[in-house]
DNA sequence: AATGCGGTACTTTTT
DNA sequence: GTACCGCATT
């Protein structure tokens, strides 16, 4: 255990008094880098040596499951063993966990109950049951788009809305029909005993609401309540914190001076770092936190000690084109350091070599590749790296993206445990009863669903009970009631038999594994051996769960991946760069940072467009990512990429970010754009691309040079295409007559335009200058797309 | 009942 | 351009 002086050794008088606050509520506003989860840590270890408070009394909420373990990493050095009983998790597990408990003592105001073995139904689960809603209630899925309507009951959900209120409240044809959806698709998941991630916090929420006793029970368990990223909350996330730190009315009255003896709470954040509003997070929250709490403290930690003074001034100079801020500068500890490096290439795989060169070089230098983070706005940018990487065999962990969790044969298997866990899940037994086969096609499966309905029986039971007298032939009767049997028997089993053998015991008995060998030994699915290899890993996944959990049972291995999108543990320690999206990255540092695509349309993203808001949150996004380098940070953009390929030929080419332009050139190395219109050009005469207008400054190896010729293997030509000359700046200006002499007619916003494939739509924005214009059109019904009117033919009316 | 073809929608970001 | 879904065919 460690002394005071030890928790309070290295830190700043602000970070010291953060550690040490007494009782009560407080604020810590914490710039990027500036020690936060140090003093988080601290604080925790303070509050159980220096302050006496038991550690099962204290509850600490990040927001992702990274930063959790991150948290319990970092508190076992400081408190060893102890560490294990503090609460530490984010608030859908923290939920998960309350839920399991309490469960039973719920009722909706709508009269749904659940039972403590629920399941957590993923996206794919909530996206069929609102299908099956919207079917069965005869609405249009044109008019109540699934997709939308999930969006849509999430939104409410996040603003702390139950079907009952929202039926209540809604105003017209429109918002009653979605009521109606909402209720019944609540209705389905109670009789599914299944609750979807929004719920976790609502439904704990408004138990906590109603049911005085157990509010009690928490709020006498948990005396301290520690959160973190404060700024990403949303309304549910707060109301549940109030509900466990706030005292009730009661205990106001009964003993007003007394409500914060031995309790506190203490929420950091940084405004400048919300990047999570599409889910309903809300920064006013963290803003109006001082006049929901009048008694609340208030420390402001403005010192950096991560990143160099240029990367720093970097984050400034781009976050201050928000106006929707606290104006908060971040002083950094460190000196000048390196300038930021731009590297412009052709196209996503150029940029790709030229990250694996810059890696490359690095390494040799004697950086640590697991000190270097690859990030970008949308997974799906992942790829071209990933490819270059393998062909480079280049070891890489991507971090969250395409997950395991969502592969098919995970599903499959996972679908089976569920099931087995909780008999009630509906789409876990539609997942699996005909997987594999067992002849029975939908006909059988229909009949099945409205004899389980009639009889008010699960799909499950169902099966057994069906009878000839539904019409059913034998053959179907028998393959049903022998996948019942089977399934109930494993039931009886999964109560003692560890998590891993169950999971071998499905998928032998069932076929399963046998089916993909048979798949894999014909090659009629080249991608059955990797199932097969999914599948093993899945089996590790569950011993390695067995070993570590503390309670290994089939309960918490189902929780456990409901809500931990990675299982790359293992994996993160390798020496080998990470790749991300700029959102998994938040709280994370490395001192090697590359942010790639700082593209107009990417990032900022399109769907930022057209509104100041969401603009201001993309901005949010580059001050994050910026923030997260120590030491080196590169920002790469491609000329042309082939991603927005369906929509044929728009955007192919390029602009670049804003982003780029607001940052001042003095803190810049290699190609990037003007930060703005030169003085003496009109802005007619401005042309991006020209290169003259381009701040240039000669560019460390390799970026200058043809990188592509000595990476490409010979063996796979296919990603490269033999016409891309290399990157060198000869090649691009001779390129440039090529795209420049496409004509085009110019249009301004508000014309009118006509297109082949989407119909007619209006010019509401236009993005780029002069010879380079790209255009937002909203197409009634086909939604807003940005064309490139050189590619996209786009006749103008009048 | 299973397979295969053709049409459609899809890409933000995560618990 | 691809992945998935629904439909029609066998």
């Amino acid at each position: 255990m460690l002394a005071t002086g030890n928790l309070l050794q290295g830190l700043n008088d602000h970070q010291k008094q953060a550690v040490s606050l007494g009782w009560g509520p407080s604020l810590i506003v914490a710039g990027a880098g500036s020690g936060k989860t140090t003093v988080l840590t601290r604080r925790v270890a303070y509050l159980m040596t220096e302050l006496h408070q038991a550690p099962d009394s204290i509850l600490a909420v990040t927001f992702t499951n990274k930063a959790a373990e991150e948290m319990k990493h970092r508190l076992q050095k400081l408190v060893g063993m102890q560490a294990r009983h503090i609460l530490i998790g984010t608030f859908h597990s923290f939920c998960a966990r309350a839920l399991r408990e309490e469960i039973d003592n719920y009722k909706s105001p709508e009269g749904f109950t659940w039972k403590n073995n629920f399941v957590i139904y993923d996206e794919t689960d909530k996206q069929s049951v609102v299908k099956g809603v919207v079917a069965r209630l005869n609405l249009d899925e044109k008019v109540f788009n699934p997709r939308e309507m999930c969006h849509r009951i999430s939104s409410l959900k996040n603003d702390g809305y139950m079907p009952s209120r929202y039926a209540s409240e809604a105003r017209n044809y429109k918002e009653t029909r979605i009521a109606e959806i909402f209720t019944a698709y609540q209705s389905d998941l109670a009789k599914n005993n299944a609750l979807d991630f929004d719920d976790l916090i609502l439904t704990f929420v408004e138990l906590l609401k109603q049911n005085t006793t157990v509010r009690k029970r928490f709020r006498e368990r948990f005396q301290h309540v520690l959160v973190d990223e404060f700024q990403d909350t949303n309304q549910s996330q707060y109301e549940l914190v109030r509900l466990i730190a706030e005292a009730s009315e009661e205990e106001k009255q009964a003993n007003p001076a007394g409500i914060w003896h031995e309790r506190s709470l203490l929420v950091v954040g940084d405004v400048d770092q919300s990047i999570y509003s599409w889910r309903k997070a809300d920064f006013r929250i963290i803003l109006g936190f001082q006049s929901d709490f009048p008694v609340s403290t208030l420390i402001k930690l403005e010192d950096n000690y991560r990143s160099t003074a240029t990367i720093l001034e970097v984050a400034n100079s781009i976050i201050k084109n928000n106006s929707e801020r606290i104006e908060k500068v971040l002083r950094s500890s460190r000196g000048a350091g390196t300038k930021v490096k731009c590297f412009e290439s052709q196209d996503e795989i150029d940029e790709a070599y030229f990250v694996q060169e810059e890696l490359k070089r690095l390494s040799a230098r004697g950086r640590q590749l697991s000190n270097c983070v690859i990030l970008y706005r949308t997974n799906a940018q992942s790829r071209a790296m990933e490819e270059v990487l393998v062909r480079s065999h280049q070891p890489y962990t991507v971090v969250g993206g395409t997950r395991f969790y969502e592969r098919q044969e995970i599903k499959d298997v996972l679908g089976y445990l569920k099931l087995i866990y909780n008999g009630f899940d509906g789409q876990a037994f539609m997942r699996v009863i005909n997987t594999p086969r067992r002849g029975l096609g939908k006909t059988t499966l229909e009949k099945l669903v409205s004899f389980a309905f009639e009889r008010d029986l699960t799909l499950l039971d169902a099966a057994k009970e069906i009878g000839a007298a539904q019409g059913v032939s034998d053959k179907s009767q028998r393959a049903l009631s022998d996948f019942a049997n089977m399934v109930k028997r494993w039931q009886l089993d999964s109560l003692e038999t560890p998590v891993s053998d169950l999971l071998s015991t499905v998928i032998k008995e069932t076929g399963y594994l046998d089916k993909l060998k048979e798949d894999a030994a014909q090659g009629l699915d080249e991608l059955a051996s990797g199932r097969i290899e999914n599948i093993m890993e899945l089996h590790n996944v569950a011993k390695e769960f067995e070993t570590l959990a503390d309670k290994p049972d089939l309960e918490a291995f189902l929780t456990r991946i409901a809500l931990v999108s990675d299982i790359d543990q293992a994996k993160m320690d390798e020496d080998c760069v990470k790749l991300m999206t700029i959102h998994s990255a938040k709280g994370l540092e490395f001192p090697v940072v590359f942010i790639l695509g700082l593209e107009e349309g990417l990032f900022p993203h399109m769907r930022s467009l057209d509104s100041e808001n969401a603009m201001e949150e993309e901005r949010r996004l580059m001050y994050v990512a910026v923030t997260r380098a120590a030491d080196l940070l590169y920002l790469t953009y491609a000329r042309k990429r082939a991603s927005f390929g369906w929509a044929n030929g728009f955007s192919n080419f390029t602009i670049p970010s804003r982003f780029l332009k607001e940052i001042s050139p003095a803190h810049m190395t290699g190609f990037y754009p003007s930060p703005e219109t030169p003085a003496n050009h009109s802005k007619e005469d401005y042309d991006p691309w020209d290169e003259s207008n381009w701040q240039k400054k000669p560019t460390q190896a390799p970026s200058t040079q043809p990188i592509r010729k000595n990476s490409v293997p010979p063996a796979k030509p296919k990603a490269f295409r033999q016409q891309n000359p290399p990157t060198t700046s000869a090649a691009w200006i001779e390129s440039k007559p090529k795209e420049e002499n496409i004509p085009f007619e110019k249009l301004s916003v508000g014309d009118k335009v006509q297109h082949a494939k989407f119909g007619i739509g209006e010019v509401t924005q236009i993005i780029g200058d002069k010879d380079k214009e790209l255009y937002n059109v909203d197409f009634k019904g086909e939604g807003k797309r940005l064309m490139d009117p050189r590619f996209a033919k786009l006749v103008k009316l009048t």
